[in-house]
DNA sequence: TGAAACTTTCAAAACATTCTGAACGTACTT
DNA sequence: AAGTACGTTCAGAATGTTTTGAAAGTTTCA
């Protein structure tokens, strides 16, 4: 796969932005060539760009399926396999992490169940954690439907601290 | 610090439940004694409770400092460095999370830059990228607003599909 | 059926992270 | 000033994760 400089820059500035995120630096590459490939990329393309075995692409194409990032693809005529980012990938991560925002509400409420009742710092403490992801889920839901609906107009840019 | 049979497996949980989120399993259990400690919670209380080492209660004691769960106590009368977990806690952490959500945003554009104009499947899936970030980090804004001005009603239950 | 073209699996190696004990620094107390 | 109580730092140990090469598995095709 041909690929520019400045793409390929790209690639490497994504996989440190991944692990950044706590993912592994290979997995980060292949995303970013995920992202910037004109074509389906095969086993042998991630092998070629991201100079990694084929072990390891292997591994890590499989984890993008897995995390529902991207799908096979096959093309007439050659026996490889090919993944693709589609549309909606970004939503299935999203709604991959609500699930973890439950397990925060569950934990809460674990909890409230187990500290003495007369610890009134951690009841409220653990109040607090429970209605706040709950509210989380609630609102995270709604952004995704949202989006799912189309109601996603560009935000004017602002200026945010860091 | 006294703390029941039930409590401590909490921390436990706490510490599993941290680590499948990629962080130590340390330090979700000095999480889960700050969620039920029932006063400020000195290092010695941490090497007690979650029999580490010094180093160690110390080292995790500060990383949370670091990203706002906790604040320092100190107590009439004595040397020792309390940590405490104070009410926001939760949104501060949410808040931290905004800038990794603009970083994607920051990333995404960068890839528009780098890859060949011709390639319209990248362009069309880092506009998706850009687009799709923008409008979660905007919505995260609105989220903690709301829940800071007190319109955090509590949702009604319902089963969600894991 | 057998060879060719692929992908997956696996044990070992490379690498990265976290924890520990020990040493050190600092600030109180007498 | 010396002793004590505390927190931090650091090198090395323990542990965990990722990658690799090699071997094995699968599918296609002649």
């Amino acid at each position: 796969m041909q690929l520019n400089q400045e793409t390929r820059a790209f690639i490497e500035r994504t996989g440190l932005a991944m692990e950044r995120l706590n993912l592994t630096r290979t997995f980060g590459r292949l995303f970013g060539l995920l992202l910037v490939a004109d074509r389906p990329v095969s086993l042998d393309d991630v092998v070629q760009v991201l100079r990694v075995s084929k072990a390891s692409a292997s591994t890590n194409a499989r984890l993008c399926e897995q995390v529902g990032l991207t799908h096979q693809v096959s093309i007439p005529g050659d026996r490889r396999d090919y993944y693709e980012m589609l549309p909606g990938s970004f939503e299935r991560v999203l709604a991959a992490r609500l699930s973890t925002v439950h397990e925060m509400v569950r934990l809460a409420q674990e909890g409230l169940e187990a500290v003495d009742p007369d610890n009134v710092s951690a009841q409220t403490r653990l109040e607090e954690m429970r209605e706040f992801y709950d509210f989380a889920a609630y609102k995270m839901n709604d952004m995704l439907t949202q989006w799912k609906r189309g109601e996603r107009r560009r935000q004017p840019r602002k200026v945010l601290k860091e």
